[in-house]
DNA sequence: CCCTCAAACTAACACTTGTTAGTTAGCGTT
DNA sequence: AACGCTAACTAACAAGTGTTAGTTTGAGGG
């Protein structure tokens, strides 16, 4: 159990502000306030706010690339892909249920670092993509427009830091094979 | 067709800006730039930032709340109702492209009026939430933990303000239709 | 020709923003 | 005792914030 860093404490505070009133939102003030401290002494640990964004945003989007790549190198059917990028979106969004919200609707506000978090999430989308066109070229999914298919699911991945706080006891395991039945096999009998 | 009063255009380009940057990272310079006047002149039109805001968002709600009444009032089936309630979310989003990111981004910025708009959307839920629990009551729909049924149906809908305007040519009753298949018949063979 | 009215303008306000500079206090090591 | 390090502080700045007051412009109707 390493022990956490003043500035990763001041990141993981920043990241619970953010996901409440959005990046643009919260003051230095606000966070200094919320760490206890003056404004001006986050600065002996951070170099800027937008620093604190792209630290939250990049290390999370490398993560998902990171896992999509696990996923690809297997040599699992197409719905036990499908299977092992619900249980990764669930894994990450439980374990950064603040930070997920800077990555789902903060992105626009990195700068410098815009343009690498837009290559990450376009190949991200690529690659999913591509495994649901496989899926429907060997007759394992429905014919249905890949595009919707993929929209649907990863909007519903993508809002899990949302819904996952609201259960009062949260088994990751649970949670992906619910998500597995109603995603992949549908609703009705 | 009725003329666009300077006001409700005023709304029409703010909703836009909200929708690309977020309701505090927009100024009212902004927003005056992109009407091509000055700051100052936009309040002959509107009262303040926040009532800019507070129209967007409630008009909408609102719109969400009178649909969720018709389908509810219906003597339909719980799957008709379902299909009832994906229509409904692709006509106000494709009606409100923009103002429906304020609603899913946006809302805690209300002030005098978050209350109200937690109400309804509080209200929304349940309703939603009911018409599930009667499908599985009825055996119309499988067993599965209907908040997660909700969750993801809603997720999906709730994003597809971000999704419709990446595709070219809009079919209103296409998209539904396609949602309809995925979101409730599943996508594996 | 004057009046009205919508819709723009300039100038200014009080306050908030992110950030920098320079300083101080406490603590472990030499 | 002196040093260096961490982590806090106060004070300040320049730029930007939403908003108000008062004024000007131009078009249309009596």
């Amino acid at each position: 159990m390493k022990q956490e860093t003043r500035k990763e404490e001041i990141i993981r505070v920043a990241a619970k502000l953010f996901k409440e009133k959005g990046y643009s939102a919260v003051t230095m003030r606000d966070l200094a306030t919320a760490m206890g401290i003056k404004a001006a002494s986050l600065y002996n640990h951070i170099n800027s706010k937008q620093d604190i964004l792209n630290t939250i945003i990049i290390s999370i989007a490398e993560e998902f690339t990171q896992g999509m790549k696990l996923v690809q190198d297997s040599k699992l059917s197409c719905i036990e892909k499908l299977k092992q990028i619900v249980a990764l979106h669930v894994k990450i969004a439980s374990e950064n249920i603040y930070g997920m919200a800077s990555l789902n609707n903060d992105w626009m506000h990195l700068e410098t670092q815009l343009n690498y978090y837009l290559s990450l999430r376009d190949n991200y989308e690529k690659d999913f993509l591509s495994i649901i066109q496989q899926g429907i070229e060997s007759s394992e999914l429905k014919e249905v427009n890949p595009e919707i298919i993929m929209f649907s699911m990863l909007t519903t991945l993508r809002s899990l830091y949302i819904w996952i706080p609201k259960k009062e006891e949260l088994n990751v395991n649970d949670l992906a094979n619910n998500l597995n039945k109603v995603l992949i096999h549908g609703i009705n009998i």
